[in-house]
DNA sequence: GTATCGATGATCT
DNA sequence: GATCATCGATACC
């Protein structure tokens, strides 16, 4: 099967039905012409009415890519790592999947450069980790994932899902809404 | 204006 | 398990 770029309008569902049909899909960056990828095996969905959700207070300058159309990424910085989400719903929801974790496939040399070094899930299990082994940050906020840099493309599905409750929040702790492959050797934990 | 707090990760013990 | 780096967004005065 050929590998290419989901649909648009595949990010029109809430963020709650699209976290767990990214799971198996590939996120591709090519940056300073370092192309990496990797499979998609840990996620989180932050949805509308939901106080764990940076939308829920409203429209800021750092929150407005959640704002925007769907299909884009909402990059945002926490403490010294930044973390990716895509931004899903219709343009204006504030609804978005965070990508906690990745399985490296192109670009595994690239990747271990970015993150001096480290190996299995220290590579690309974690939100920061993924930003920093595919050379994402601030600059990338807002970039549509069909383009050039950032392109989010079709994978396969994994042959189970597991769901949780969110990692490292204060707020609607209890809501399932981490979705990831439980076979995968690269979750944040 | 100042204070507080992270959707984290690295480095200890 | 505990601590802390480090900085932008947000809350508060």
């Amino acid at each position: 099967m050929r590998v290419r770029p989901l649909p648009k309008n595949f990010y029109l569902p809430t963020a709650a039905e699209i976290a767990p049909e990214l799971l198996g899909a590939i996120v591709k960056t090519r940056i300073r012409g370092l192309t990496t990828t990797g499979r998609i095996v840990e996620v989180e969905a932050y949805i509308q009415g939901d106080e764990a959700c940076h939308a829920n207070r409203g429209k800021t300058r750092r929150n407005a890519s959640m704002f925007g159309p769907p299909g884009h990424a909402y990059v945002y910085r926490i403490h010294q790592s930044f973390c990716l989400n895509l931004v899903t719903g219709k343009k204006g929801i504030g609804e978005a999947v965070l990508i906690r974790a990745i399985e490296p496939l192109k670009g595994v040399r690239i990747m271990q450069r970015r993150r001096k070094g480290a190996k299995g899930r220290l590579l690309t299990g974690g939100p920061g980790r993924v930003c920093q082994a595919l050379g994402l940050n601030l600059s990338h906020d807002g970039l549509p994932l069909s383009g050039p840099v950032l392109t989010v493309l079709t994978g396969s599905a994994p042959g189970e899902i597991e769901t949780s409750g969110r990692i490292g929040i204060s707020k609607n702790v209890t809501a399932f809404l981490r979705f990831f492959d439980p076979t995968s050797a690269y979750l944040s934990r």
